[in-house]
DNA sequence: GCATGATGTCCGTTGAACGGACTCCTTCCT
DNA sequence: AGGAAGGAGTCCGTTCAACGGACATCATGC
């Protein structure tokens, strides 16, 4: 990704591309910076982003440099796996960060990672790598195993193929290592993870399913205490009672929207064979 | 139908158009459903939809609907008035809400109106209109007046162009009676707002400013007590509280500016000689 | 059965997007 | 101060990607 040689063909792709070049790293940029990182020609770029920032997808800043525009934000409030996740989740979660005075975090199943859709800190707590709109690895993370353990072997495959990173001493790096830790989260429950996304940080996660009992997300606590085992039953209650929100419909728009939170969580990979 | 703009030009535009189909009574739509709203042709809009679903902008359901897509909503979190204000506001925003057990909501101005952009609701707290990502009327609500009245005076002209529509008996709908709720706003630093969006409901609301002194969000309580005004020392205070926050950003290299909104402007090195 | 309407695909035409070239303007170096 | 370098913004002729009419397919309903 983000190759700057990249010749985007169409005029939403090229668009799209520009949108992209925003990262948390980077959430702010100058025409140039774009330019730089798409490989798009400057009066390109500068024409789209012109169209951007007149329908608030993106915004100037004082600087005249750019950043994501409230209008994309607003727009992203609407997605069901978002927002409506999230107003759901939020008491159980505050109960949880309450009880435990640890990271509580709600993460979804997004293109192969696990995507973090809220999170409250401990003022107190160590620090983590995520924040709310980061993404997390399925294979080192406490939600992201128990995300991928209740996916497809589509998807354990995909994660596989594109190779276990390090990141700890005591990353689970191996195919064989992974199923087995998997097979432990479907037994028990809950994934219990030591050290291996950084040094000094363990967590537990339990997955949140919806009204058809799919799991749509992944609920966790991360501290500094290698006891971290002694909070399975305060995780494990905070998500069973987020699941049971999500089974009943007491909906403020109405409808279904139970319904709305399965979301196709099947990987978007381009399938090197079949290919169209 | 009933659309006569529907001649977009760009493809920007129509793909635009398309993702602006989605409003919060209508976050699910089909191909037919966004052809109407557009006015687009079924293969414009299914080859534009193709490429959004491709991207992450938009998301299939199982129903073969559409709904706004999780890539979109993580970018959305990048803009600097949405997730980081939210950020060091929500410990504050918890503050308040423990002390008043009312709702309350934080809001910033965009487009003529007031956008909110975290909510936290009472659970036997009244139903309000609002919600995150939801829109309120600058003339009649508390969080719009404060912005309302903190804003140029041009801003003032195009709201009172557009017209102050009247939602109770008790809204104001004339010009003068804005202005001089605007200035006592100024004068106390706070407004507040008795049934004015909709009946039983009172709210006070407090400017959050940044380094600069500069008004970038509202902060306010809702609740069913004619005595609302009660609540306004805690409001004044969570709102200080959080203002607070933003003039202590650790910005880089002076952060004279834009601190206000971004938190860190990108990683390039202050001063650097020699380019890279 | 036929009618209706929605989704998905193909392909010839055309007009919108591309990008080279140009003009400011700011910044940095000598 | 003068000049070089690079970023921002604009113009316009060429061309290729987007448009949309037409067709195919699959539900649903009378």
């Amino acid at each position: 990704m983000a190759n700057s040689t990249e010749r985007g063909r169409t005029v939403t792709s090229r668009a799209f591309a520009v949108l992209g070049a925003f990262t948390p790293a980077q959430p702010e940029l100058t025409l140039a910076q774009i330019c730089r990182i798409t490989g798009l020609r400057h009066a390109t770029a500068h024409r789209l982003i012109r169209e951007l920032v007149g329908w608030g997808a993106l915004e100037r800043t004082s600087r005249g440099a750019y950043v994501i525009g409230l209008r994309l934000w607003e727009l992203g409030t609407l997605n069901p796996r978002g927002l409506p996740l999230r107003v759901r989740a939020m008491p159980f979660m505050e109960d949880l960060h309450a009880v435990t005075r640890q990271h509580v975090q709600l993460a979804v199943l997004d293109g192969g990672e696990a995507l973090v859709v809220e999170r409250i800190s401990a003022a107190d707590a160590i620090p983590v790598v995520s924040q709310v709109g980061g993404r997390l690895p399925l294979h080192a993370s406490a939600v992201g195993k128990v995300l991928l353990a209740h996916a497809d072997e589509e998807l354990f495959a995909g994660v596989v193929r594109d190779g276990l990173a390090r990141f700890t001493a005591s990353t689970v790096t191996d195919e064989a290592g992974l199923r087995v830790a998997l097979a432990e989260c479907r037994r028990t429950g809950v994934a219990v993870v030591r050290e291996e996304m950084s040094a000094g940080a363990y967590s537990v996660a339990t997955p949140i399913t919806d009204a058809k009992g799919r799991v749509v997300a992944g609920l966790s606590v991360v501290g500094p205490d290698p006891a971290i085992h002694r909070l399975v039953p305060a995780v494990v209650m905070a998500g069973r009672g987020i699941s049971r929100g999500l089974t009943s419909v007491p909906g403020p728009a109405g409808g279904d929207d139970a319904a709305l939170l399965c979301g196709r969580s099947s990987t978007r990979e381009p399938a090197g064979a079949g290919g169209e």
